[in-house]
DNA sequence: ACCTGAACACCGTTCAAGT
DNA sequence: ACCTGAACACCGTTCAAGT
């Protein structure tokens, strides 16, 4: 929590942290998360490196920050629905944040944030569970397996996404591997495996959870 | 594919592919994956950082021998039961595998894989599916579901297990955030928002995603 | 109060040259 | 064939000193 004072005395700060988290997104969506470093960041702010401590104590803070601001709105939806209908617009609110920036779960993921975005986004799924009839420990694991696999997925999507520079991308390399060994049911599965439809992927494994909450509730 | 020739001619080599990836997990246990690099890699073999170059093309290529190396065994396990009580053993042996290293989940989720081991546990999954009735494309989104869940399930048990060097455990930022805010719900369910029963969490997320497959099964 | 300048202690990676 | 030495182009972070 570093706080320049708030009484504006002696020179105006070129820098603040607002600004300066919404400038590091923009320079995480031109190069992505290996190229976001506080130098560069430090350059697009027209400042120095080491004025960036005075505002964020690490670049874990930063980040966390980035994660938080990535997340905001997703707690707004209508409240209409059966509690599954809006649990599973919660959660393609989530992936829809995290799609919107470049390697952003991997920013999410790698990050805590306890702001109100990240705060209010858990408040919201677990109230439409225990108003659902939910009890308190089914609903706080219910928010973690949607998280989790929400995060989870659209890791994977994004990692699709991009194939390591210079590599073949993903469906190649699969193919490659399952031809020259013995995975039978990859092989006849290989269609299926290497599909890009990552919504329809994400919606099967949203339904699930969904239909496992729906069998699992008392 | 770095490949030093097989007829060993000229000086005997210091260094070899296993060896060194056992090293790697080693120095992982030890200190963590950003405790990891090449320089101390390097070290810990008596050799100068460039010379892993003729082994490894770069760190990322460690890192994903690194994670193939983990999952091995994964595969194997008493083939009775029914298709969800497989799946269930399948999905803790991945779990295990990657609780027995620090990071373990890390460095497996920022990596792809595609080695006998990681394939095999893959193949085993959709093949234990496929043999229960479920489709090709059913089959092959259940493992991205299992798998995304399990390995992000991971990832937040591990980063829980050790918070960021000299931050406040998960637990009281938490607490400190939910009383500071507006969010009933998560103020009602703290106790068990803030569980350390990590098992008990991952067992319950994977009961979701067994019973949704139960509900979807044609 | 806010930022610069300069340093500290590192990184991953490459490649000519030695043995 | 295998490894060293040395460099290249960077990192995150700290902190006295300037304005």
């Amino acid at each position: 929590m570093s706080s320049p004072s708030s009484p504006a005395r002696g020179r105006p700060a070129r820098l603040d942290r607002a600004r300066t988290i919404r400038t590091a997104l923009d320079l995480l969506d031109e190069g992505g998360l290996d190229a976001l470093t506080m130098r560069r960041l430090a350059d697009a702010m027209d400042v120095r490196a080491g004025a960036l401590y005075r505002y964020f104590a690490t670049k874990q803070d930063l980040l966390t920050a980035m994660a938080e601001l990535m997340v905001d709105g997703v707690t707004e939806s209508p409240q209409d629905g059966d509690w599954s209908e809006r649990t599973a617009r919660l959660a393609r609110a989530l992936r829809t944040a995290l799609l919107a920036h470049r390697d952003g779960a991997r920013v999410f993921a790698g990050t805590h944030s306890t702001g109100p975005n990240t705060l209010g986004f858990a408040d919201s799924l677990v109230g439409v569970l225990r108003e659902a009839g939910f009890g308190d420990h089914d609903a706080a694991r219910a928010l973690h397996a949607v998280a989790n696999f929400t995060v989870g997925h659209t890791l994977e999507e994004q990692a699709a996404l991009r194939p390591g520079e210079g590599e073949p991308a993903n469906p190649d390399v699969l193919r490659e591997a399952v031809a020259a060994g013995a995975y039978p049911h990859l092989a006849a599965t290989l269609p299926a495996l290497t599909s890009t439809d990552f919504s329809a992927d994400f919606e099967f494994g949203l339904r699930l959870l969904l239909e496992g909450l729906r069998a699992v509730r008392t």
